[in-house]
DNA sequence: GCAAAAGTGTTTTGTCTACACCCATGA
DNA sequence: TCATGGGTGTAGACAAAACACTTTTGC
């Protein structure tokens, strides 16, 4: 297939590493798996797999996280190139580092049995092989500036959501208080939410209102960009 | 080498294709070479190389960034992984591509000619390679964040330089005419420049104060981050 | 009626923008 | 003395930050 030239490089091992963040409400967690196979079995590690010589790094990520989640349609982004010779002692591996933001709750119980994975949060993470503490730092950084520009972070909550419980998204992800007021400002004078005649009274006797997101000016704003923090 | 488990997985080239900028003084520049192998032996192309199984992914940017220039040091940052199937017609290959910033003059003609590599201004490009031009379009996309939340876009400036050169390097970048005096507070009030007892007196009868970056202070800016734009 | 979270405005501060004239010099 | 680019200040608009009380409701 390769043609002269190309004949005598080296090929090498590259896999995909996933660094999947979802959000409970008050927690930003990363979703890890116990590794499956040696070196590093039974380590907590990022869901990974190697890419196939017969599709892209990128489909190579959307199959893993696939696999893991049962989901399509993830929102996912390359992060970082892992490249370091030894920095698998299986062998020489370069590994492409994405990041991907799901809903908590779309992530099932049966998942989490079938896959031996666990959510932990991102400031209580137990030690992981290789490389991968330094992808979750990284991503996190990725995250927290990516949100500041993009409204994308939305992909960690359920449809429907109160304004509080948005705020509390963005807190966790700069790690920082915010002020309500301000906050509550700020977001709507985006307009990208509609309110709903519904109130969500799970954590509060008057009951909050929840809103949605208005799909036209999400992906105006998704390309366009925005100014938040 | 590799064990048990990794034995069977498909090995890939990888290569690293880099995207140079340098700018003259009006216009932003990238350096381009004549490929010399097929496919597409002729054809205009970024610098690119394949990573060797015993050298990291970075270290492969740097020597074939060192190869072309002659330089060290040169500042260097991972943009994308280009991961298709079919984007080489010559094989799998997964290219990683990087993107550089060298002072214009610290390339010369007779690597130009050794390389047979030439400047091209971004707004005139030539036709490219694969998926080189998308690469280029990324990287100034990614250009024009970087140097709006750091100051890396100082690397494209000789040591010493005007006001107005650094001005002219940040409309180059953007595309678009800054204000001389809202520019100048602005910069000024960084504290990152050291105004000279020098002038330069090439381009006005009255001669242009020249500036240094403040190394310490600029270090502390690339860390932090900083607002520009 | 009280506990608990929801919802809502104003003032102050700082930052961004737009804009035009005098200065120094070499020819 | 004039042509050329160098250097400088201010006012108005806008955005960000700080700050606290009233409302609703289930118990």
């Amino acid at each position: 297939m390769s043609i002269q030239q190309y004949k005598f490089r080296d090929k090498i091992l590259v896999a995909v590493d996933c660094i999947i963040f979802g959000f409970d409400g008050l927690h930003l967690k990363a979703l890890l798996v116990k590794r499956d196979l040696d070196p590093g079995k039974g380590i907590n590690a990022l869901m990974g797999g190697f890419v196939n010589s017969n599709e892209s790094v990128n489909d190579a990520a959307k199959r893993v996280l696939n696999k893991l989640t049962g989901l399509t349609d993830i929102y996912m982004e390359q992060l970082t190139c892992l490249g370091d010779v030894e920095r698998d002692p299986g062998g020489r591996v370069i590994s492409m580092a994405y990041f991907a933001l799901i809903k908590i709750d779309d992530y099932s119980n049966n998942l989490m049995i079938e896959h031996n994975s666990k959510w932990y949060p991102l400031d209580a993470l137990p030690k992981l092989v290789f490389d991968h503490a330094d992808m979750i730092k990284l991503a996190k950084e990725r995250l927290q500036e990516k949100v500041s520009t993009h409204p994308s972070g939305f992909t960690l909550l359920p449809q429907k959501f109160t304004l509080q419980q948005l705020q509390a998204l963005y807190e966790a992800i700069y790690e920082t208080p915010l002020d309500k007021r301000n906050f509550t400002r700020k977001i709507l004078s985006l307009n990208i939410l509609k309110k709903l005649n519904e109130k969500e009274t799970f954590s509060s006797r008057k009951g909050a209102f929840l809103y949605e997101f208005d799909k036209k000016k999400y992906k105006i704003l998704e390309k366009e960009g925005l100014k938040f923090l």
